[in-house]
RNA sequence: GGUCUCGUGGCCGAGUGGCUAGGCAGUGGUCUGCAAAACCAUCUACAUCGGUUCGAAUCCGAUCGAGACCUCCA
């Protein structure tokens, strides 16, 4: 196994990947909320870790992927009041809540899909595993980290602290400040302070989605589920975390102090945060509506966009910038992919076509991409630096192009060819996840012969039946059987 | 206000104490009936000001600018 480093949030360095069980990994990611449409910018997280999911694959390792589903509508403030969001929603929609969760769960699976994203392991939902919550909030409880207060249920930070915990170890905040920089809010009485956190909140009676509880009716926190659920399907110590920068806080601190507290000292070995996508040199936000939908982008409808793009260049365009870097969204950038994804896919089309003849060796070359295909595993194993691997990639094309001219493809040896071949197939298909573009083909095939038929017609119209006459014969050797008639001639496919 | 990140050539976007990132666009060639593609060559860089160093775009400090988090968000 190669030495795979991966920059921790939680040491903000770069480590050695050392999974607990040797062959195997386990990894959580946390996943969308579904009370709308997954946009662009969350595409950008979950493709990352589709990536990174894949290269481990590639690897060898046994991976369990686990990706939650957010169906539980959390509040819309820290105020701990007002409608949850997918109740709203359901209102607005005029839907069951759960109506709303499906429908937008089944969207989010649609879009991961035209992605090319390989759907996790294990994705549970939220409100799946209601008990499992309970339990551990009993569970934090019982150790004396959490209160209960007119059917809610706190995590007491202070405590955690007092017992020589750092809360802010993730996000490397310092508790004092953040009491200071917390904005007196109405409906905070219940805390005992504004750094802890609900484990579970009272649902009062015209909320809907509501469960029984030893603290009466009520629903359970947003931080809850993905400590509850990762613990369940991955140990409670597992391999890798990740989600997007925004989670760092105050998410996933949380997740951490709720594992501690309920009994387990290291819950992750490795947290790994996907930076934001941006629109216009701003954050990509479905609260502030500065977004571009999937869709808009594959049917070009976007008012930000002059074309449509296909999702494999969005997926390329993604890959060409490091994950933990701001990646700005723009129509200039997009193009600029697009003509390089063309490229890179069309070299590679040369090269699975090539056939190969046996010639004489010419040792530079042969170096040359023996050094670059071993760069290719270097650059991935560098904390996943996608766009050094592109590189990398790019300088493959440009030996296939010049083999391809010079008609020289004997001179790297029947053992290169398969190497970079199968280099090649390996982080262009599997690791990166990218498909050639191939679609509309029965649209295609009906347009190409409608254009040897108009060929044929200028043919007869210039009393060319020799060539009219041997386009007819060929035709139907294919199988298109042409019908003359007096408006023009149609065709049968056999 | 607090915490943090970043500032690379026309655009996007890597990286690094001294050695070509890469893609797109531009320019000059090769090729070509024309075009496209491809190939060869080539031009634009490392926010500003100081400091450390034989040497810094890369380390340190200051300044200016941008963004993220601190409140639901991938």
């Amino acid at each position: 196994m190669n030495n795979l480093y991966l920059t921790n949030s939680l040491t903000r360095k770069k480590e050695i990947f050392k999974p607990i069980n040797k062959e195997n990994v386990g990894i959580y990611v946390c996943g969308p909320t579904v009370y709308s449409e997954v946009h662009l910018g969350n595409c950008r997280t979950f493709v990352f870790f589709d990536t990174m999911v894949r290269y481990l694959k590639f690897l060898g390792y046994k991976v369990r992927y686990v990706r939650n589903i957010t169906d539980v509508g959390h509040l819309e403030n820290d105020a701990d009041e007002g409608e949850d969001k997918i109740s709203k929603k359901a209102r607005l929609e005029q839907l069951e809540p759960m109506e709303i969760a499906q429908k937008y769960t089944n969207d989010f699976h649609k879009v991961m899909n035209t992605f090319n994203a390989i759907p996790p392991d294990i994705e549970p939902a939220a409100t799946g595993h209601i008990i499992e919550q309970i339990n551990m909030v009993q569970q934090i409880i019982n150790n004396g980290y959490a209160y209960v207060v007119n059917g809610s249920v706190y995590f007491d930070v202070s405590k955690y602290i007092d017992q020589g915990y750092d809360y802010g170890e993730l996000s490397g905040r310092q508790v004092d400040e953040l009491i200071s920089g917390t904005r007196n809010l109405d409906g905070q009485s219940d805390k005992k302070s504004p750094n802890d956190f609900a484990l579970w909140k009272k649902a009062d009676s015209s909320h809907i989605m509501k469960w029984d509880s030893p603290w009466g009716k009520g629903f359970p926190g947003w931080h809850l589920e993905c400590s509850a659920m990762s613990s369940k399907y991955l140990g409670s110590s597992f391999d890798i975390h990740g989600g997007g920068m925004d989670l760092k806080f105050p998410h996933h601190e949380c997740e951490i102090a709720q594992c501690v507290g309920s009994g387990c000292e290291k819950p992750v070995n490795y947290w790994m945060h996907g930076n934001m996508l941006t629109l216009n040199g701003k954050r990509m936000s479905k609260s502030t509506g500065n977004t571009i939908l999937p869709e808009e982008l594959f049917n070009g409808s976007s008012s930000f966009l002059e074309k449509a793009f296909s999702p494999s260049v969005v997926r390329f365009f993604m890959m060409q910038s490091h994950y933990r870097g701001v990646l700005d969204f723009s129509n200039d950038a997009l193009l600029a992919s697009e003509k390089g994804f063309k490229k890179l896919m069309e070299a590679f089309s040369k090269l699975k076509k090539t056939s190969f003849n046996q010639g004489k060796e010419d040792e530079n070359i042969i170096n040359k991409i023996n050094s670059i295909c071993t760069s290719c595993y270097k650059n991935m194993n560098d904390d996943f630096n996608t766009p050094k691997l592109i590189a990398n990639l790019f300088e493959l094309v440009a030996i296939i192009n010049t083999l391809d001219q010079k008609n020289s493809f004997n001179t790297i040896g029947a053992e290169t060819h398969l190497f970079m071949l199968k280099t090649m197939s390996g982080f262009i298909e599997d690791v990166l996840g990218l498909e050639a573009q191939n679609k509309n083909h029965a649209q295609l095939t009906e347009e190409l012969i409608n254009m040897i038929l108009n060929l044929r017609a200028e043919a007869k119209k210039n009393k060319d039946y020799l060539l009219s006459d041997k386009i007819r014969d060929q035709l139907t050797s294919l199988g298109v059987k042409i019908k003359d008639g007096k408006d023009g001639t149609t065709f049968v496919v056999n």
